[in-house]
DNA sequence: GGATGGTTTAACTAAATAGTTAAATTATTC
DNA sequence: GAATAATTTAACTATTTAGTTAAACCATCC
């Protein structure tokens, strides 16, 4: 009960923490607004996780947990190197919708050169790149896909999604902007997440 | 002399606050931190530019002034539909290599919906959105590009171009990370421009 | 040199901040 | 029920924060 009651409290800390560290970053986050939107004393977010660095830290790893193996789980080695780059996008797109706080924080990550970024995360990071490197690898040699620079077309991927996704909120407040995008809402639309596969599977074709 | 002076203040003001801004955004930036880098007294943010809000308005939007004009100055209406979208993606290169602040608080931006971002910024965004698609509509009128949406493949550019940028610092910080991209440095490196254009008019291409 | 206007400074204000401490409360075990 | 351990609380500490104020300083003009 005691064990339970505290995984409860951890988790609620975690939430409230990934929420406001997205929305105003590591430094302009503040422990006691974690504390109020978790509905907690501050001091259980010390005695619970530790200080501020350690917080952030436990929630970029729990968000970013199992991105990997969703990654590998979707990706089948008997797909076709066109199937599994689809797979790839489909996956980038699935971790970005389930996962907006993620996207978030690492866009502000990239904004200040990784400086609060834990190295595990940067590991996990690198075997992402790696999947798509062997995908486009794949690809060239079975003379399907022309050669390439991998991170490019991983930049591609990832920066189409993740500024579709993140501009939304943007598209809806501003008046001049509500016209860039027929379907709006919240999740990457079917017709845009299709219409990324479409043009990355064209833009690596040989 | 005395007008000179105020500019020259306000200026350097600017500077360190684009900085700032870009390293830990809107809220985590200190208007002290700021004074100290500009080399000038608090009080003189508050005479010269105003609130912490208007100096935020007012580093965007210096930085953003003539990033429209650049692009119209570089897109000329003689050339094919072809050669202005390379000159769209030249265009946003040199931005970015130019203004790498703007880059980051954009990023920051919609990590947080646009939160901070005044209305004018807004505008600018919906005319560069204006300007691709009516290079896209071109091309597909005359049957040289496929019929896309055009806002996804201005964000394909743009992540790409933005995330390769501001990846640079993340890649030299980790070891896991130098392996991606074999030519580093702070630069959008023109092979990997290369690699984007070809990449996006391949993707494009009827 | 004095008047005027612009710029800069040092000190201030009220509130907020990350982290700490020790007591109170709750849960578990025997 | 008592002892022990885990969790939570309220208050605290020293420092920092955005913004303000009035005086001092500088530049220009007659």
């Amino acid at each position: 009960m005691t064990k339970l009651r505290g995984k409860q409290t951890t988790q609620r800390i975690l939430n409230a923490a990934a929420g406001i560290f997205s929305d105003v970053g590591f430094e302009g986050a503040r422990v006691d607004e974690i504390a109020r939107v978790a509905g907690v004393n501050k001091a259980m977010i010390y005695y619970h996780i530790g200080d501020k660095k350690a917080l952030y830290a436990r929630v970029i790893h729990h968000a970013f947990g199992n991105a990997v193996e969703q990654f590998t789980r979707n990706i089948k080695s008997t797909q076709s190197p066109q199937n599994k780059l689809r797979a790839f996008i489909r996956t980038v797109v699935e971790v970005v919708d389930r996962h907006p706080e993620l996207a978030a924080i690492m866009l502000r990550e990239q904004a200040s050169g990784g400086k609060n970024l834990p190295e595990t995360v940067a590991q996990d990071l690198a075997r992402i790149v790696g999947i798509i490197s062997g995908i486009l690898a794949e690809g060239a040699q079975k003379g399907v896909f022309v050669k390439t620079i991998p991170f490019v077309v991983h930049m591609m991927i990832i920066g189409a999604v993740v500024f579709l996704k993140m501009s939304s909120p943007i598209r809806s407040k501003f008046p001049a902007l509500s016209d860039t995008l027929s379907i709006s809402g919240d999740k990457v639309s079917d017709m845009a997440a299709a219409e990324i596969e479409n043009l990355v599977l064209n833009a690596v074709r040989k």
